[in-house]
DNA sequence: GGGATCCTTCGGCGCGCGCCGAAGCGTCCC
DNA sequence: GGGACGCTTCGGCGCGCGCCGAAGGATCCC
């Protein structure tokens, strides 16, 4: 059996990996995968509207994603609501995002703009924190020695300590590294993803320190939140980014 | 210029993604990328050859990986050379190929199947060792405290001490990470990537302990790296799983 | 009970893409 | 110099895919 599946698992062809890239080599598809890329769960028409299509080529579409893997679905009454299926499927997402050269222009009008530089400011990047934000989070971690980054990235006895002494656990999956670095396309530099990320991400909502900005991906700040990273992490309130205009 | 950048940065819309996706959305585009995954450059007529389209096809999808930044290419006389354009993009391509649902049968045919052991026992995956050799000397290297994955995964002191011993070195570039864990598919167990992964990779070529097997992503383990392996992490000889049919 | 909403199925339409062979250019070797 | 090889361009062909509206079923609320 073993060897067998070994044997199975070396043999990825070409139309192996067109299959599985096919997915997403949909404007639409991709559209979808993107906006489930906030960690939450969408219902059909909620996809359908954010990318505009009509309700009969969504389900055409997530048929498709559900039967490839990527997306897990669940019915509760008339809703159909979807997410991504895994930790695993999110990264890939991410890389993929991370990595594709953006074709469109950048955003003209007011409220795009607003909206992006909310998104850059601060997010939620499927499981764990992003933007700006994320980035001082993780900065301040490693400032204050619970993360090491100098031989790979790892969580240190203070930081495990830290994690304990918020009530911040984490679940030992073995499967899933502790910590892990994910790079922030807005920012340019690394933030913590993997179960510690995901956690104090969880930690962060659970304990209102943030909070969601409409139905978007964006997150905000709250007064507690500020208040208890200065004091848990000592972030300034100058975490933010100068303003791009001044 | 920096507001600039991240606002545009962080505007990633589904038909970005899909341009990217798109690229290896067709099996024999993804034939040509799985084949780069050995870290060579190749010929178009190899490619050709390899996945069985003829040579006009070649060129008009290897345009298109070039101009998606995917390949990079290079002409020497009458031969176009094309290889991966970075690590990053062979990240990509082993992370897809990792998750990628294996849609066609085992291969059955008496060369096939040998290939696939090979394959199976040690390769290159882009710049480092992979497959059953991969593994072993990844374990090894835990073993011996030379990588710790407790919280993260780390290149210990002993780690370092260990590669200058052997003269192994390894640019410090700050935007690659010294080690990285990747997923070996056929061994379903993690084998040590990065920039540490790529080094060891190479010293192991340079001092002819692997050989390439032909053309294949297969290498050999020869008696001399046999016996350095052992020597250097104590290895022994029956790194290579039981034979399945035993 | 009936209207509104969510979702699904399916036929139709239009478009894009992958394949190839033929012709031709440049390189290389005998 | 000429034949072989590698590669490119381009027109033609066939197929697959994404879109939609219409019709209908299930759910939900007034």
């Amino acid at each position: 059996m073993m060897g067998d599946v070994s044997i199975r698992d070396a043999h990825v062809e070409g139309p192996d990996l067109a299959a599985l890239a096919g997915l997403l080599a949909d404007g639409t598809r991709a559209g979808f995968c993107l906006a489930l890329l906030d960690g939450r769960a969408w219902t059909a028409i909620e996809l359908a509207r954010h990318v505009g299509v009509a309700a009969s080529t969504t389900t055409e579409h997530l048929n498709l994603l559900v039967a490839g893997g990527l997306l897990a679905q669940e019915r509760q009454g008339r809703h159909r609501y979807v997410r991504l299926a895994d930790p695993a499927t999110a990264e890939l997402i991410e890389k993929l995002a991370s990595v594709a050269p953006r074709r469109s222009s950048p955003p003209h009008s007011l409220p795009a703009v607003n909206r992006a530089r909310a998104l850059a400011r601060a997010r939620t990047c499927y499981d764990h924190l992003a933007g700006a934000l994320g980035v001082a989070v993780t900065t301040a971690m490693t400032d204050r020695g619970l993360l090491d980054w100098e031989q790979g990235l790892t969580l240190t006895g203070k930081g495990t300590a830290w994690l304990e002494e918020l009530g911040i656990t984490h679940p030992s999956d073995t499967r899933r590294p502790p910590v892990r670095s994910c790079l922030d396309w807005t920012e340019r530099r690394p933030h913590l993803a993997g179960a510690v990320g995901a956690a104090v991400c969880r930690h962060a909502f659970d304990s209102r320190w943030i909070t969601r900005i409409g139905t978007s991906r964006a997150v905000a700040l709250t007064d507690t939140g500020r208040h208890a990273l200065r004091e848990h992490l000592g972030l300034s309130d100058d975490w933010s980014r100068a303003d791009p205009s001044s």
